[in-house]
RNA sequence: GCCUCUGUAGCUCAGUGGACAGAGCGUUUGGUUGCGGACCAAAAGGUCGCGUGUUCGAGUCACGCCAGAGGCGCCA
């Protein structure tokens, strides 16, 4: 919001800097880093530190000589508009600003762009992001959630940033797991269909976790328990031939437990408030694939082994000259002919340029998979497209339990929606407590938002490469450094505005007031970081890192409260001085909202 | 064996090569006849895994160790 400000004091120290007969370098800036101060800092050490390595010493030191420029430049810049206080300290140069000049600017862009604060220019860039990638025929648990909250924010933070954003979704409907959950059911539990989306999802789980307990060999085994294992294996693999041969039975079967699957995920869609654009399925890609796999060959790309028994592979490190092993080497055909999950990477690659025209695809998936992704990217290179040089792999660490892996076979899976249900849980006991007044309907709709806030902000605000183990209690904590802490801020604010209105003041005010007296300190700290939001967008958006969002949401929410504690706004003292602080607390809960909307968390009215 | 990631307060985590390394939880203490206490204010708590470099300056960059997690041609 100051890059003109700092512009033209980075002009006139260079020409102070080359009176002196001293060579000015290109200054950083960064705010003045004291609580309760408003201002930009720069300091001179590089300076100092090129005239002693250019024989120009002054014999000093550097961080001397430093002091020592930045007392010059302080000296002769004289008064500069907009600027209250220069002071040079350890070899720093700090500007503080006229405090109720740009206290004033920041709140009246706020006010002018409202829910727009923020937004970037438009970037003529179009991105697709792709996640929420779940396996159908399994029920959706904490790990899918991490993926489907990353990608999302994600999404928003591009889009907010200024780039055409595509959302894509790419559920895997089809390979051995889901097979294995389709034999079994039929096998086992024919006819049968649980009531209820969820129950229906967490059914085919059970049935998952049971198949693959049977179909696993186990130390001393009967030659009866062996010979069992081995006639189911033989019936799956059945199963899966006549699935790709288009058997109508099995399609049949197939089908109606995959609807099953995706009615559960649309719903949990719905509930994180995540609106998908595009969606490819994995059986889809099937066909395509396979055709890539002749294409590859006949371009010299692949080498073909299946004259010997073998798969088609790709010798990636070999076919881009490289020396070292890098990508190693790939299969893109299995022997008896299928593909697999890379041939079928590499059939979507190709969709999305040509048939969506994307600019840059990123791909938010488990860092298990970053290897793999690499030989994708790798293969697209060879085989000619642009624009693999602009896919993108966002890893993320994978999220465990205290007792290891979540795994379905041992059913050791903690699901989205018993979490969801167990947060809500929660927040209603602490929300009959503290909210009496309100009614059932809205209470479980107001503690759906905070129990999912909770969530959502665990998830957030911790960076992308890190793992996570998931302990319920810390991730659906309502207090501290938590979601519920923003929606607090938000809800404080909004309170305040309540009151306002209802003894009679129309609000927002005609005209701005002046902001003409002497601001708190937590006035200062909550505009400043009201002035912060818009580079913190483009940031967030640039690094890919939704946790640079999370954590400035913090700040704010954290500026709101103590300032609320602080300062008195409806009890002012002077009607200019609350008219002021109400216009600074729409501007707030406006900042708060635009942030929590790029984090997918819900700000709610009153909790 | 090779590659990637991680290591910061008791625990969970932030931290643009720059000023005294910061939060939350937990511990200890204080705060509402007040705009909502899911809050605020404060105290205690640190060999930034270890070492060697680069630099005026390193938690941050390079290299080497140690520890943990993950990956490495027919799973996804």
């Amino acid at each position: 919001m100051f890059s003109d400000i700092q512009q033209t004091l980075e002009n006139a120290i260079h020409s102070v800097l080359t009176a002196q007969g001293v060579t000015p370098l290109p200054l950083k800036w960064a705010p003045v880093p004291f609580a309760g101060e408003w201002g930009i800092s720069t300091s001179f050490f590089h300076i100092a530190a090129e005239e002693a390595r250019a024989g120009r010493a002054s014999g000093k030191p550097v961080p001397l000589r430093a002091q020592e420029l930045a007392e010059t430049v302080r000296n002769r810049l004289g008064r500069l508009p907009g600027i209250s206080r220069l002071e040079a300290v350890k070899g720093y140069l700090n500007f503080y600003f006229e405090a109720n000049t740009y206290a004033r600017r920041v709140v009246e862009a706020v006010l002018t762009a409202g829910p727009n604060y923020g937004r970037g220019a438009p970037k003529g860039e179009r991105v697709m992001v792709e996640y929420a990638q779940p396996n159908t025929h399994h029920s959706f648990h904490i790990g899918h959630y991490r993926n489907a909250i990353l990608g999302e924010v994600l999404a928003r933070l591009l889009e907010f940033a200024g780039f055409e954003t595509i959302r894509a979704s790419y559920p895997g409907d089809i390979g051995l797991g889901v097979i294995t959950t389709i034999w079994a059911y039929d096998k086992f539990y024919k006819g049968q269909e649980p009531e209820g989306i969820h129950e229906r999802g967490q059914f085919l789980l059970k049935i998952y976790a049971e198949a693959t307990a049977l179909l696993e060999e186990k130390e001393n085994e009967t030659p009866e328990e062996a010979a069992r294992r081995q006639q189911y294996n033989t019936e799956r693999r059945e199963m899966y031939r006549k699935w790709d041969a288009g058997d109508p039975y099995v399609r049949q079967l197939w089908q109606t437990t995959r609807e099953w699957s995706l009615e559960e995920l649309r719903d949990i869609l719905r509930m994180l408030d995540i609106r998908i654009d595009v969606w490819f399925f994995e059986s889809e890609m099937d066909g395509p694939a396979k055709a890539i796999v002749e294409e590859l060959i006949a371009k010299g790309i692949a080498d073909d082994e299946r004259p010997n028994g073998g798969p088609v592979i790709v010798r990636i490190d070999e076919k881009l000259g490289l020396k070292k092993e890098t990508y190693r080497t790939n299969v893109i055909l299995r022997s008896d002919g299928t593909t697999l999950y890379l041939t079928k990477d590499l059939a979507l690659a190709k969709i999305k340029f040509e048939q969506y025209h994307v600019d840059r695809s990123i791909y938010v998936v488990d860092v298990r998979q970053s290897m793999h992704l690499q030989q994708a990217f790798a293969i697209l290179r060879l085989w000619g497209f642009p624009q693999a040089e602009k896919c993108y792999h966002l890893g993320y660490g994978f999220v465990s339990l205290p007792e290891g892996a979540m795994s379905a076979r041992r059913g050791r899976v903690v699901l989205f929606k018993d979490v969801v249900d167990e947060a809500v849980r929660r927040v209603l006991a602490v929300e009959s407590e503290k909210s009496p007044q309100m009614s059932d309907e809205e209470r479980r709709q107001v503690a759906e938002q905070i129990g999912l806030g909770a969530l959502a902000y665990s998830m957030l605000s911790v960076d992308n490469n890190k793992d996570i183990v998931f302990d319920l209690d810390a991730a659906l904590s309502l207090e501290g450094r938590t979601g519920p802490y923003l929606q607090n801020a938000h809800v404080r604010a909004n309170s305040i505005l309540k009151k306002a209105r209802a003894a009679g003041l129309a609000l927002p005010l005609e005209s701005l007031p002046a902001l003409e007296y002497e601001l708190t300190r937590h006035e200062i700290d909550l505009i400043e970081q009201l002035a912060r939001f818009p580079q913190v967008v483009e940031q967030a958006a640039n690094e890919y890192r939704p946790l640079v969002m999370a954590s400035y949401a913090y700040d704010l929410a954290e500026a709101f409260h103590s300032f609320y504690h602080a300062v008195p706004v409806l009890q002012a003292e002077q009607s200019h001085l609350r008219d002021a602080r109400l216009q600074l607390v729409i501007a707030a809960k406006q900042v708060l909202a635009n942030a929590l909307r790029l984090l997918d968390i819900q700000a709610p009215e009153v909790m």
